[in-house]
DNA sequence: TTGGTTGTGTCAATGTTTTGTTTATGTTTA
DNA sequence: TAAACATAAACAAAACATTGACACAACCAA
């Protein structure tokens, strides 16, 4: 049992709430009630920010916040986990394992029958039980690899691998745009560059990335330095995202990076991750972009960029 | 048990049918009878909703609201899976006051600014006042068309190119989402062919079928045809959508076609559109493809293939 | 054919309720 | 001291309800 606590300030950044709604909420409904400092601060625990969290998704879905604020949390689970899919009926799973591996399962089961909606309510009941950044690291990273794994050993087809992708994609790009992220929030480019094709990668890091509270411009793949340079610089961005998955060893690449580099404002920070990044390492190195291992890290380094970012 | 309740912004997202019409169906004809808060708002039920939807979809094809509106919900399953002969065709009532134009108009400004969020209120914008053909036909195939058009102009980078077309996939790919759709409504394998690799038309079609109520299963692009026709056996569907848009000149998709069209089981109905797709005429003519010139002729055809749809 | 009737969806006007945002003013924190 | 937080009140914008009218197609009768 962890009773730890969080400002204000967290909970915005992690509901995707404004401050104002969440005091209003709070005045007007009773949603939460969260402790209080010696100085009257406000103090919210875990609970409460899975809390705010099920009403702002139960909210968009188009329940109105007056009454649904005293919804008891099984309850809310329910509305969300239905809210899309106007489906019924089944009901009766009962079991609520919240181990990634169960999710990842019934995932698989749901993509292997081709049905969008079962998977789609997968994925709602991932992200109840675990989180924006648990579901993309604990269930929708390790499906995206297993499909490719499960392709080669033959027991899917790649009709299962396309369907997996598109649905992924719509459910990501969705995902991102949640979040209500202030106007003054620090830019950040994602793409890929040209030549990479392989869209989910980019798409993980967009989510995450708003989810963290960064304006993000998504641009898909394929695009070039030039492109993704203008891009930044009409929009003002802090840094740039690649994904760079598939071919390893395009020389291409390298010179496209470089003039990424040249082209882009100095204090735009570049970062790198996917599997074929390391490929690079020595372009990226010499044109001082950071690079990611995986989501936690991203994660971390944009923490560490937005301290000095504040100024727009 | 759990008699939730919604109001009717829940209603109009899960069953696709305005505030207007949710209400003259109730008044009128007694379709439902919600309950009322203490302030007179409408209160449904799961139920209700799932009434509603049948209803649409019984409208759809063909049947007159008056007729069937009273009809106990077991009635009303029957006729949507096996959508009577009835009157058929839905004409266009085409005249809209708030001008498509104008819409095209802010949603283009969204994109130039790649602001994502502007872009997608200008959307649910569009929406509401369009309803979803509507947006389809007047809005988004437009402005698909248009900024190809801006950027041979040089008005526009290609960095707006994608930035539009990724984020339109996200849009349709939710909008498509968003209809409840039963079990036993007809099949349609969305995606395209080996080589083709424009997105954009395939998810317009995607959204309009699922519209119509079909249950879509969307594959994305460049899929091969033998995957097409295992995925169709595996989802015993009535038909496959190819869109067919870039390399007009492909001699691999000839072949490509002709191959689909004998994997596939003699009573799965094949629907090509998309700018290229007349290039191919004469194969798909060998086939015996429907060929398709717009969505409303996309959704005629749909229409008709839905009387003699025999679920196997 | 013409002209009326019916069925159906849409729109406008008006008032109420609900909900998010802004403003004003004071307190705490860094 | 500037930025973040708190409270309360006022404001503005959606969303909702109701009524009445209109547009348009389909159908029917003269």
């Amino acid at each position: 049992m962890k009773e730890s606590h969080h400002s204000l300030r967290v909970v915005t950044q992690r509901t995707g709430l404004s401050t104002h709604v969440v005091r209003i909420w709070e005045k007007r409904y009773g949603a939460v009630k969260p402790k209080r400092t010696g100085t009257n601060r406000r103090l919210y625990s875990d609970a409460e920010i899975e809390r705010l969290t099920l009403l702002r998704l139960a909210t968009v879905a188009g329940h109105g916040i007056g009454s649904i604020a005293n919804l008891p949390l099984e309850r809310l689970k329910v509305l969300v986990a239905k809210a899309e899919p106007a489906g019924q009926a089944q009901s009766a799973t009962g079991k609520t394992l919240s181990l990634p591996e169960s999710f990842q399962e019934s995932c698989l089961i749901a993509v292997k029958q081709m049905d969008g909606r079962r998977f789609e309510q997968a994925l709602q009941r991932a992200l109840i039980a675990l989180g924006h950044q648990g579901l993309l690291r604990q269930v929708i990273a390790p499906l995206a690899q297993s499909i490719g794994e499960l392709w080669r050993a033959g027991e899917v087809t790649a009709a299962h691998e396309h369907f997996l992708s598109a649905s992924l994609k719509i459910f990501l790009g969705q995902m991102a745009r949640q979040f209500a992220i202030p106007d003054n929030a620090p830019g950040i480019i994602v793409a890929t560059p040209v030549g990479q094709l392989h869209e989910l990668g980019a798409l993980m890091v967009n989510t995450a990335a708003a989810h963290l509270g960064w304006r993000t411009i998504y641009l898909g793949t394929s695009l070039p330095a030039a492109e993704i340079a203008g891009a930044a610089a009409q929009n003002r961005v802090t840094a740039v995202a690649l994904s760079i998955v598939y071919p390893e060893d395009d020389p291409g690449l390298a010179q496209e990076l470089a003039n990424l580099r040249r082209f882009l404002p100095p204090h735009v920070q570049i970062i790198t991750g996917g599997r074929a990044a390391a490929a690079y390492g020595e372009t990226l190195t010499r044109i001082g972009a950071l690079q990611t291992g995986d989501l936690d890290e991203f994660c971390g380094q944009l923490d560490a960029l937005r301290k000095p970012a504040r100024a727009v």
